[in-house]
Order: C-alpha cells, then structure tokens, then sequence
DNA sequence: TTCCATTTGCAAATAGATTGCAATTGATTC
DNA sequence: GAATCAATTGCAATCTATTTGCAAATGGAA
C-alpha cells in the first residue's frame, strides 16, 4: 500500500506509525489554520481518546513537526510546521477567540537584536495581531 | 487621606473603589513584567481570594487598565497598559514558560494591512519572540 | 446612618491538560 | 506467519486554570 505524506514525515522523524498518529496528522495537514486538542477532537467525532490527541500533539511539537502559536486564550494552539508554512503573522480575535493564519505578503524589518547582552536565545520571531474578526464585526 | 496613583486611575475610569482592588492594582503598577492570576496569589499569600483576583483582572482588562499579553503556556497573561507602557514585544520562554518583556529601541516596520479585503480590525499589532531565556540556558 | 447595588469569599462546577496503568498494537526477529 | 517486547492507546483519575452561584460584607450616595 502505498504511503501517504503523513506517513512518510513519520517514517523521517523515525516515529512509530499508529493508526491515531496518521489520523490526527492527516487532519492537521488537510487544514491550514491553528487548532487546539478540542478542535481535533470535535472533528474526530469521538473516534479517538482526548488524552491520544494531547499526548500525539504534543510529541509532534517536540519533533519539530508542530510549532505553538502564540495566543491570548489559555489554550494552546498548534500548527502544522514545514519549510511551505514557515513562522508567519497570526490574527488573534478578542471576541470569538479564533486565530486566523495572516499571509503578510509585504516584507517587513524586526530589529536583529532585543536586549543586547541580555542572552535571550531566539529561536522564534513572529508578527502578531489581534483585534476583532471579519464574522464578530458584523 | 491622598490617593496614591492606583486610586486616581480607578476613579477616572469611574471604577468602585475597594481594597481588594486597590491591592492588586499597586502590585500590578509596581512590577514591569506580565503576570496571570496565580502569580498575584501567590504575592498576596492568600490575602486575597482567588475568585477575585480573577474577577478585577477580567474588570481591569475590559477598562483599558491592562492588556492580554500573547504566549504560548495555555494560561492568560496580562500587563499594565499605559502610555507610559505602550505595545511592546516579549519574549516567551519555551522551557520555564515564563515571559519578559522585551525593549526594542531600534524601531521596527511592519506592513499596514494584512489580507486586504478581509476586513479584520486590528487593534494591536505586536513583535514576540520565543526561545530559551538567560536562566534557562544554563 | 440608612439603603442598595456592587463586590467579596467560599463552595462547587466547568474547562484544559496530565498521569498511572492494564490492555492492545506495531515492528522486529525468527 | 507466529512469538516477542517496547511503545502506544483508552479509560479512570488527577491536577491546574477559570468560571459560576449565592449569601454575607462593603462602598458610596442620599
């Protein structure tokens, strides 16, 4: 049979391949938007344990396969993460709670360094906005 | 008696004035870092009830006192809002979780719309970096 | 001082996330 | 293919974060 894109990232990061892992990692990469384990969850329609999804999501994270977005929430919001979806501006809703994927197509200049001699490592900087959706406009 | 500064800003916001409130607001105004409801329980050293603490951030917030601030621990962070401490970036740390506030005084430009057409308003628009911080790199 | 709406503290409920453990499954070796 | 074993899953239970209900206490106006 042969292998999808799913199976194929598993097999690189030389993990195990389980009926769950393919499910959760086929949604996630037929989306293109942040999610939280409740969103899989409410997808999946019960098919599979919470406590799967938490734990695969976040062994995803810790292999580089998943990244965290930030957000205001308290929830933890994950996103599928490759060299085609790199760090890229979110939209925070204030009312609704949604994040949105913002493909900022203009350039834009971050300061290289914050703090300097402070020895912050960065690994990660990203333009975030919040505000109020298109859908709680109205 | 005077009224310290914590007092005058409740009163202009035309915000009942209780100790309770008075206690977490100077706490909030003497500390420059974002917070959650816990860390100013764990100040007060149960002084406070819990349920409050959380219920005047929710009331500051909504006022325009404080501002939500954006990370990835799945818990609500918060900050003093003022001209004096306007929109700045932070850095979140992916190990202790915690966040610093970072002063970038090089200024930075960022692309005035996002998605044109979409009609998202935005009302903040914010760096943030994530990484290891200087304790945790030890 | 009285009065009343607001706020507080406590108990309980609701979400979000994690942990322990026995049963199941995937991959390896024969 | 069957035996083997470590890794994974589902379920129950726990923990942490946040919210809600309600009676008692309190702030501020009259």
């Amino acid at each position: 049979m042969d292998k999808n894109r799913s199976e194929l990232l598993l097999n690189e990061k030389g993990i195990k391949v389980t009926k769950q892992r393919l499910t959760v990692l086929d949604l996630i990469m037929s989306k293109d938007m942040p999610f939280c384990a409740n969103d899989l969850f409410d997808q999946l329609k019960g098919k599979m344990d919470l406590v799967t999804i938490y734990r695969n999501l976040q062994l995803l994270c810790g292999e580089g396969i998943l990244r965290e977005v930030m957000n205001k929430s308290g929830r933890q919001y994950f996103e599928f993460s490759s060299e085609n979806n790199p760090v890229h501006p979110h939209f925070y809703c204030s009312l609704c709670r949604k994040i949105f994927c913002m493909k900022s197509k203009n350039n834009y200049s971050v300061p290289k360094k914050v703090n300097p001699g402070d020895n912050f490592i960065i690994l990660e900087t990203v333009l975030q906005y919040s505000g109020i959706c298109p859908s709680c406009r109205t």
